[in-house]
DNA sequence: AAAGCTCTCTACCAATTGGTAGAGACCCGT
DNA sequence: ACGGGTCTCTACCAATTGGTAGAGAGCTTT
């Protein structure tokens, strides 16, 4: 007997997809309402307001973000198959909730308001993983670089991978989900070369 | 006596930075007008519609991306030079000119109508680019790997480097333009180990 | 000077937007 | 039976949206 989601659940749920996909300007309330099956002011009943919505949303995201990737972090691998592992746990999400990376994209737009929000909440677990970067380089198991430099251009390019399907398919790259393991694959191949310490 | 720019010019120029920071949604025929002390039915009568403009702004800015990087690709340079060249010419774009690849961004979208007309522009340049790396990785001048793959990659780590600026914040590192050409070596250096042939 | 073309304007419009006010239905403990 | 929450609804509203119709100003051509 599985329990069924709120109303407010579904509407955080509806809200996340529609905003990570299409973007927040272009997600009117009225369209979030009829795909819900439900009037505009229900919304308005549990969200104060479409901003305030826009909140929740991002608070809920970056609450599911930060949970994976502790999880993640957490089982104490050392170097770069402590990349992988994250990378692959990137890939599995990008499959199977996108809209959660795209939401990401959104926030992140220049002059964004809810940068700051989302950053506040992700802020520690940057850290850690900067720390975590830079303790592996000073054990010779990661390549010695900048470690924050580092982890933007590893974000910059999971992400990239994982969620730019246009821009796969403008490149003549397959859609399908066995496409995109060998992509994964590819991927860590890059990253192991671009990681590995010099010997 | 520089020449200067036309109505048509200047809508376009404006409409390609509101939509390629702020995105097409988001920004209104109005707001656009008010920004260029004109009226609405002024853009009305060059572009029929918002939806034409939008077409407009991607053509031209296809365009001009184009031409950039054909003209930075007959350099004839070879192996990693070339790419390095390439990421550099991106970095100065990205500096001077950050909402030609914000538009590119906001274009890929998940289900965009505008994706394909974007692409049929560039197409031509990717498959001169997958070629080329084809063509060094068996000389042996970059690590063997799929090349579209390697496109997508490097494209999602350059275009992230040099545009995720809020991202960049959120990871503390500053936005000041003697901090930008850091990355842009710390860049170089991580794509530079990940392209290196394998002795 | 008249006709025609290019360009920007004023005046509107119907549809959609986010949001307010408040009624009614349901459920709970008393 | 009843009063008080909790929830979803109908009814509106002012502002903004993309877009139409057409007048008029300034050219150039005849």
């Amino acid at each position: 007997m599985s329990e069924q989601p709120s109303t407010r659940e579904r509407i955080l749920q509806a809200a996340l997809a529609a905003y990570g996909t299409g973007g927040y300007a272009a997600t009117s309330l009225d369209a979030l309402a009829d795909q819900l099956g439900v009037r505009k002011q229900t919304i308005l009943y549990y969200f104060s307001s479409k901003q305030a919505l826009f909140e929740a949303v991002i608070d809920a995201a970056a609450e599911d973000l930060v949970k994976l990737f502790d999880a993640e972090a957490s089982r104490g691998l050392s170097g770069i198959s402590q990349v992988e592992a994250i990378v692959r746990r990137v890939f599995r999400l990008a499959v199977a909730r996108p809209e959660l990376l795209g939401l990401v994209r959104e926030v992140t737009r220049p002059g964004s308001l809810a940068a700051e929000r989302l950053g506040a909440h992700i802020a520690p677990t940057f850290e850690r993983a900067r720390d975590f970067l830079q303790r592996e380089m000073e054990a010779g198991r990661l390549r010695a670089s900048d470690p924050s430099m580092l982890l933007l251009s590893l974000y910059s390019t999971v992400a990239g991978v994982a969620t730019e399907l246009e821009v796969q398919r403008a490149m003549g790259l397959s859609p399908s989900l066995r496409a995109a393991v060998r992509r994964r694959q590819e991927l860590i191949r890059f990253l192991r070369a671009a990681l590995a310490p010099e010997r």
